[in-house]
DNA sequence: ATGAAAGCGCTAACAT
DNA sequence: ATGTTAGCGCTTTCAT
């Protein structure tokens, strides 16, 4: 059985209310006399308190919810684990919930973390929802969204990221690079993270006075198999391209291999360069360069609005006002390694 | 605020104890007519039971720890997956924790979990490692381990795989595709894991009364570029190999584009076979044959065996009798798609 | 500077 | 079939 505050309190003959704020220092007006010997005598005895007690009165658990669609899909990992981060550095813990995209899922552990009083929820879905249920919306707990934005009550903060702004930058880094024709292969064409990139990539080309055109174009999925075999498609037409940016890094990387395959070395003859949207590229061809997704960076970002909240720091602003972090400038370009 | 079992037996004139048994299904006598009117109550003014509350009592809160190495490497999202997957199903919430490896951080974290009264740990720990802290090994909580075995008071079970067994799987399966001489290329050898996948693929061609010669044996490092730099190496060397078996994934990718660049087909001329540590092939190389490490099915296995066991189904157990399940046996070869 | 006491919301004997 | 009661371990006024 662990030890409690009122056997400390017995040993040090105080009351428990001394002990408790003396381990809460609150202990402003305690004298040093008691104040070391009952810390003592909660080391020797190895105090661990009790939390399921101290927060049924404190009303807060030091526990944040982070929803997601699945933690197995490579673009939550790093926001998970930024989230994580952020969150012990203030001792908080985190309770995670794979949804797969399925409301009744998500609904479901809205409840459950109701039940286990979490501090706020950190909401990471990827998939478009069109509609909320009402258990989300009853949602009295604070929420972070991140990543797509959504209408929600009681949201506090969101974190987007600037999709437009970062394929821009991608783009923009191949024409420094004195590259001139650059295609672009995307993905699946169903979200709004897919239309900024693409976007993104007109406006870069636009800037510099460059014709956009459609033959440079080609939209697919966001699969190696795919950037292959779009490469592939783009060489028989005789596109005369010079460089090819992938909406995504599994796209990249099956560039590559096409051209390579064509006998074209990069990025001598073609510049490539990929949307690092799931840290693959790194491990899988190191010699890609990328334009990297702030995905820790925003997990963390998160965290850390929502803590803040939490802990008063923002306790002033407008209900609506929901603090809203867009993260596109911190997006990075990872050159090749070799 | 939230309605209480207090507020809801004020509205239906019983007392909160008869609120609480209905509502916890604890109704074997209490009238239909209570029942019902308890319920709808409780269902009109959205009741949320208080955890905290509860677990003060019960002693118990229906979460779990998990504490692994860092949520990013791609070995374990899968493991982390499975144990929400069982976990959830039961209704238990889980608590994750990254250590990077850190003593003193998996220290930090039993601590915590302890204070939140988690009712189990997943430990999934990949380093070596090489001592244990007094406050672990005091740590009361039930404590199952993941694909590392390791000596700690409290363990309560393990899941762990046989690498020696797949390996032998895999080279098997290779010899049934008709190879004969098969190269290994290994990843790093300083984790026991590697030297069981080495030692297997030794045990499948002594079985087969294959000689096994150093020659076809290369060691390097879990990364593409050594399987490719090896590839060429055993090319270069003339080593007269119609097939390669690599350490993990990554270094199977690589090998299989040595060997395109050096003009061979796959796997007409030449088989390649990876273990898929890290689930990566298959995204980035779909016509990579692989054995699949059943790491989803680990953590499902974890969590499995720590609820039984927490919900009694293991209590006439031996204290040092840790429930031990080896995997390797589920392990499964996941054939080229194209 | 310290203590007494009243809960937080719930469960679980034990009564009736 | 339902109520009474005594906590679970802790925090927090309000006294002293």
């Amino acid at each position: 059985m662990q030890v409690t505050i009122k056997e400390i309190a017995k040993e040090a003959e105080v009351s428990t209310a001394t002990v408790s704020m003396i381990l809460n220092n609150k202990d402003k007006n305690i004298s040093e006399a008691t104040r070391n010997r009952v810390l003592e005598i909660a080391k020797k005895r190895n105090y661990i308190p009790n939390t399921m007690a101290r927060s049924l009165v404190t009303r807060h658990t030091r526990t944040i919810g982070l929803i997601m669609p699945d933690i197995v899909n490579p673009f939550f990992p790093e926001i998970a684990r930024g989230a994580e981060d952020r969150a012990s550095k203030s001792r908080y813990s985190i309770i995670y919930c794979n949804t797969d995209d399925n409301l009744i899922r998500e609904d479901s552990y809205v409840d459950i973390l109701t039940e286990k009083m979490v501090d706020g929820i950190i909401f990471t879905h990827s998939a478009d929802r069109k509609g909320s249920t009402e258990r989300l919306k009853r949602c009295q707990v604070p929420i972070i969204l991140i990543d797509r934005d959504y209408d929600l009550p009681n949201v506090i903060g969101k974190v987007l990221v600037d999709n437009t702004k970062a394929s821009q930058m991608a783009v923009n880094y191949l024409l420094s690079k004195g590259y001139r024709k650059i295609a672009y292969i995307a993905g699946s064409m169903n979200t709004q993270t897919a239309q900024d990139r693409l976007e993104g990539y007109k406006k870069a080309l636009e800037e510099s006075n460059l014709e956009c055109s459609q033959r440079y174009i080609k939209i697919g999925e966001y699969k190696s198999q795919w950037g292959s075999d779009a490469t592939k498609e783009f060489l028989r037409e005789g596109i005369p391209f010079d460089a090819i940016f992938g909406g995504n890094d599994l796209i990249a990387i099956g560039a590559m291999k096409a051209l390579k395959e064509a006998g074209l070395k990069v990025p001598d003859d073609i510049g490539v360069m990929g949307f690092d949207d799931i840290y693959m590229s790194s491990i899988v061809e190191p010699s890609l360069t990328t334009i990297k997704q702030p995905n820790y960076e925003m997990g963390y970002k998160a965290a850390e609005l929502l803590i803040n909240s939490i802990e008063g720091h923002g306790e002033q602003r407008e209900a609506h006002d929901a603090e809203k972090a867009i993260l596109g400038t911190e997006l990075t370009i990872r050159e090749s390694t070799r």
